[in-house]
DNA sequence: CCTTCTCGCACAATCGATTGCACAACCTGC
DNA sequence: GCAGGTTGTGCAATCGATTGTGCGAGAAGG
């Protein structure tokens, strides 16, 4: 209403106020005091910037300051509890440091990764955090050409520091708490824990895989690799291959570690069409966390990552002055079936 | 690699190509016929900023253009598979279109919308779609003033156009379907069906609760209106809420209409602490779909929002010259309890 | 051979903010 | 009364791209 016409600039005020633009500037970005700006004078342009609805044109200073002010993350796909949380963690950390977030899905395609990571660059965002990239490899080599200050999270990289869950251990715990739930039901081949989901070209699995693997040998003296079905994260693969493990093993493992989420989708619409009995000698395990998977049919046991921590942790190694690459672990969380995660303090953090 | 430094800008090029900026600049961004450059004065120029790796710098053509080529979305939570694969939607879409999407929530909170919507036209959005704001009369002024067209997703606004589900119909259908799958228990409190979440004062809310009424009122013969609890989307809430309303009715009611996944969150939260028989007789629905709710313990009808559709016609509505307010209705659809809805071709769209 | 176009391109202003530097006025001490 | 210091502010260049306009050279026409 107020507005006549279109945004104010600095000159608006500067004429407005009967002073110069660099004294505007100074004034209303905060470094008056560097430039002995009076007190007067200061409040006086505070008052008229005010007045005129002032806000600074962001582009304009991006461009002279050749940095946005904004942070970037990339990750595979929103519709994911998981990554979700990492938004949202992201979000509020990036506002608290007076940053505006930028969060873009890849949907695991590198060459989508690529271009965004590319037009993030042309946008001169201050850093970048690369959860879940496909490519990490080009990504940090993109970042680096562009000398762009970044960080891997959930994922290690060679060329930056990274903060990733401890796979391993969650992995452990997951499956040796399969291991001593699982209730046989007389069948060799269905009578052991499956691993399925994932893609044991990346770290995360390739890590959990190996956690897998030593638990099931420390406690049942072995795995066949046969016990391990990993070709991807994709919904609709998932099912295709759920279909294909029970056909061959005649029916649900006893116990079957679930990699991710998406892989868990596309398994339950193949569960769908199975009868309720089908699932009574059996305990399931997801890597990753979702409320309402705690309260399926059948116990689900569940490690949640602590996307908080990670996404904390990654902002303080952006900060940091050492941009050399290390990796700094953050513990998951086993969730016990039927229990819905409501935060630290049980407010639905 | 090949950098030596930083990244080349189009007076590096000119430079290197013996040509003019204002050259380099008409034949980068595709305008060149228009200022009959020659074909071999731009084929060379291409090879050149090839060669050197070039990428505009989208700050500086943004400051130029008064438009940043990046399109906003604010949504309330991204932890919540509503609104991620509004997100979803929105990014594939707005790539789709060239434009580079960017999604922030806004918790729901009328003071975080203001900021953000601020934030977003400083940094010269094109446009806005304004999907879920707690106060959308002010995000609506502050877009006007700014001269950005923006469009609303999801709920109705008075100043621009509008995209929403059908809200009427879906909670209507929805309604229906719990009424018929009702199966009584002989307790005149319990054997009805009760509404649950969300704010009444909210667009969506209000007409889900219209039809609620009217659907009960037709079929049963009359509501309550303690019938309605309404106070909200947050979980702890919810949670606290459903307590109360069980130990009110003394038990599950027989058909429960849950407002949202938030919502239902937090009822599930109280859920886990009861007993499996405890769900014998009731009837749950839920207005949104969310692939693991619809496996729980206890059959769940929900309303799954087309959100792909609702973006694409929300893109159509800001590409129209025609920017006055009118509402673009789409249907949602009513998703089968153990149904995995995998996209409109199977395929997990 | 002298206009009049048309081509193909370069000049220079501009977008809005930031920032190194200059400078006038005033103050201080000798 | 003057060198030297401090204060408060303005000037102008700059970030990298876009774009209205001008201009020389060759072609076309008479």
């Amino acid at each position: 209403m107020t507005s006549p016409k279109a945004k104010p600039t600095i000159y608006d005020i500067a004429r407005l106020g009967e002073a110069s633009a660099s004294t505007v500037s100074a004034v209303l970005n905060g470094s008056w005091r560097k430039r002995r700006i009076s007190q007067t004078t200061a409040e006086r342009i505070l008052a008229i910037a005010e007045a005129q609805g002032y806000s600074a044109n962001l582009q304009a200073r991006g461009l002279r300051r050749a940095r946005s002010g904004m942070v970037g993350m990339i990750l595979p796909v929103h519709d994911n509890r998981f990554f979700a949380d990492m938004s949202q963690s992201f979000e509020a950390q990036a506002r608290q440091r007076g940053l505006c977030p930028v969060v873009v899905s890849t949907l695991r395609d590198p060459a989508e990764e690529a271009r965004t990571v590319g037009t993030l660059i042309a946008y001169a965002i201050d850093s970048l955090f690369i959860a879940g990239a496909t490519d990490p490899a080009a990504v940090g080599e993109l970042c680096r050409a562009a000398d762009l200050p970044h960080v891997y999270v959930d994922l290690p990289g060679f060329d930056a520091p990274s903060v990733v869950s401890d796979n391993y251990l969650g992995a452990a715990t997951l499956t040796e708490t399969l291991v001593r739930n699982l209730a046989p039901a007389g069948d060799p081949l269905r009578d052991r824990p499956y691993f399925f989901g994932g893609d044991p070209g990346d770290y995360a699995t390739s890590r959990r895989i190996e956690a897998f693997r030593a638990t099931c040998t420390a406690m049942l003296g072995g795995v066949d690799d046969s016990q391990i079905i990993a070709r991807g994260y994709a919904p609709a693969r998932a099912r295709e291959d759920i279909a294909a493990l029970l056909d061959r093993i005649g029916g649900l493992p006893s116990a079957l570690f679930i990699n991710a989420l998406t892989v868990f989708e596309g398994v339950l619409s193949h569960f769908v069409t199975l009868p309720a009995q089908a699932f009574e000698r059996t305990v399931i395990g997801c890597y990753d966390y979702d409320p309402f998977a705690a309260f399926l049919q059948f116990p689900v046991h569940m490690i949640r990552q602590n996307s908080s921590e990670l996404i904390a942790r990654a902002f303080d190694l952006i900060g940091a002055e050492d941009r050399g690459p290390r990796v700094i672990e953050i513990a998951p969380e086993l969730i016990a079936p039927r229990t819905i995660y409501a935060g630290p303090f049980g407010e639905f953090g």
